[in-house]
DNA sequence: CCGAAATAATAGCGAGTCAAAACTAATTTG
DNA sequence: CAAATTAGTTTTGACTCGCTATTATTTCGG
């Protein structure tokens, strides 16, 4: 009757739900909704390729409309900053402000999720990692969206030295933080999705 | 900078919020909203112990009003049916209706997750079902909700032959497909969370 | 080099979710 | 049998979300 993977899926929606709650009860001093901190969390997370509005609609699966009522009100909160983009002045740029960035640390709004995940060990998160990102992407083969992941698991990422890297898609150079952000171009590397890391 | 627990986290999300655009597209031609969707899914795992509204609001982690709301436009619609219970006649009981069950089976609003999950071994799915599992098991303890398992891995479900069991917390018997619908009340065995299958 | 198509973002609108609180009805407790 | 508890509904108001323009900028074709 309940197939596994059917039971998994049926996992990923009650832990989302329960994050949602989560969200929602961190974000309700501040008058935010879970959308809000979800919109935060990524800008903290992602690339400086791509912290634009558009983005972040293809991030939440959502219209590009929402999102910017949605960055309206972060906006008006003075949590995040917009920006022009230098050469297209088409594009705003996004990024958390210091209040922003300020609430997230205070409010931690993954501490449950982080307190939670003590109990399992570092090589099952590894390995779920693994096989959530595989449904992830082929999910995403059949939907059209970009998979967002990090730099240092993208085929266009490339070691220069130590410290250096270069990223082939945008042709510009990466410092090693840097890799370990989210980017809306990623590809990833064979062997990151069907075997473990 | 991106611990692996965070990354985890923003997969979950992530795929989260896929399917819930999923269950948009799914549910727009009869005019049904993602939460909707996923409480035809609930009725249609959930064990008669368990097909409550207050059920419903836990495995949603959202309130009773809400979920009112939820369930009196589904009614509406013919998608689901409700009747007293014979003992406690305050309580609510739900069911799929005919109509609801038919609605499932063409719209298939899992085909996308179940299509894309075909591309991993059954044994990494069900290595991160008992994963997740246990992740979500630490969160609702720390919640307090319940963690709604299946009764084939409930301490209170025991075998008494080859095809009857019996609910040591209600006190009733259970056929072999009921062992495998979600309970409210399910209180996992030990070896099913730290360890996998 | 100029007009048309394409792209990034915003604005306005209306339907509908959602939480909170008040309320009803049935059950349990003391 | 009254008070407290529990399941569920109703009401209200705020806010999300998709949709459809609209604006500004860039790219493409001739």
């Amino acid at each position: 009757m309940l197939k596994n993977p059917v039971v998994l899926l049926d996992l990923v929606d009650r832990l989302a739900n329960l994050m949602r709650a989560e969200f929602r009860r961190v974000g309700s001093e501040e008058g935010l909704q879970p959308v809000h901190i979800q919109a935060l969390l990524f800008l903290a997370q992602v690339n400086r390729f791509s912290n634009t509005p558009q983005a972040l609609a293809e991030y939440l699966d959502t219209t590009k409309g929402t999102v910017s009522q949605s960055l309206l009100l972060l906006d008006r909160r003075g949590l995040i900053e917009r920006y022009q983009d230098e050469i297209d002045r088409r594009v705003v740029r996004l990024r958390l402000s210091a209040l922003g960035e300020a609430f997230l640390d205070e409010s931690n709004p993954s501490g449950l999720w982080q307190t939670a995940t003590r109990e399992v060990s570092a090589n099952r998160v590894r390995y779920s990692v693994s096989v959530l990102r595989t449904i992830l992407y082929e999910m995403q083969n059949q939907n059209g969206g970009p998979p967002f992941g990090t730099c240092n698991t993208c085929v266009y990422c490339q070691r220069k030295s130590q410290r250096i890297h270069h990223c082939a898609w945008f042709g510009e150079r990466l410092s090693g933080p840097e890799t370990r952000k989210i980017c809306r171009e990623q590809v990833p590397k064979s062997g990151y999705l069907t075997a473990g890391e």
